[in-house]
DNA sequence: CACCAGGCAAGTA
DNA sequence: TACTTGCATGGT
């Protein structure tokens, strides 16, 4: 006997993974595919999880598009504009002091570790590749996730508030929980499958944004009326 | 007007 | 370790 990722024999695993499988499948035939992570390349990723940090994702489109048409969308073009100047170019996405210190940041790490050359660094294996995220300045467990699953295209689980917010006030899971425990809790349940994993975590956002956004907002969810053992 | 958005780092006790 | 606070624009 061991355990699975699929949770082969163990009862409470195999339980959790129908769950979660359920309620993926609900929400999959209700909003249809999510076509995500919307970016041309890797970096426009990387770019566009540090610019959405606890920010509207359409004040981040202002700031991509002013970005594109500078032709900034590049790594060493990007690498070498001043904060400052960059600041001024991402002020749609909010923090923009920080947020442009962030950028200058994740582009030295990259620069100073691996000569500049964002796929070989992309292409590490994947819980060095996340714990070597953790390090850079600006990027926190979500954020790296979303790297690693968006850019770097190896299979984690991102976990955001519309994830706990969601199982947490169905009574999945225990709303004290860490992101690392909650991200565990699907990882541990699930074969790697970085399809599944994308459209998972777009999914539960497009969720959260319909029916988990506002205090009370709920009533229409497509999960409306789940028990545990239902 | 208040509240929130696809978080994170830094400060305090 | 466990809370709190600053960051900041733009939509509802």
């Amino acid at each position: 006997m061991r355990d699975t990722p699929g949770g082969g024999c163990n009862p409470m695993i195999s339980k959790r993974r129908e769950l979660i499988r359920r309620v993926f499948d609900q929400l999959r035939h209700t909003f249809g595919p999510q076509h995500w992570w919307p970016a041309e390349t890797s970096f426009e990723v990387i770019i566009g999880a540090i610019l959405t940090q606890n920010t509207a994702w359409k004040n981040v489109e202002q700031s991509i598009k002013i970005l594109r048409e500078r032709g900034l969308l590049d790594f060493e073009a990007l690498h070498a504009v001043p904060a400052p100047d960059l600041a001024l170019l991402i002020r749609s996405s909010g923090y923009f002091n920080q947020k442009a210190r962030k950028l200058k940041a994740f582009c030295d790490h990259v620069q100073d570790h691996w000569q500049g050359d964002l796929q070989r660094f992309l292409s590490q294996e994947m819980d060095t590749l996340r714990q070597e995220l953790l390090t850079i300045h600006g990027i926190g467990p979500e954020t790296a996730d979303s790297i690693v699953l968006y850019a770097a295209e190896q299979p984690t689980f991102v976990v955001d508030v519309y994830t706990h917010r969601i199982f947490s006030r169905h009574w999945w899971i225990d709303e004290t929980v860490t992101y690392d425990t909650l991200r565990d809790f699907f990882m541990d349940a699930l074969e790697p499958d970085v399809a599944f994993f994308k459209e998972y975590h777009a999914l539960l956002v497009r969720t959260g944004h319909l029916y988990c956004r506002r205090k009370p907002l709920c009533g229409g969810c497509p999960l409306e009326g789940w028990k545990e053992d239902s």
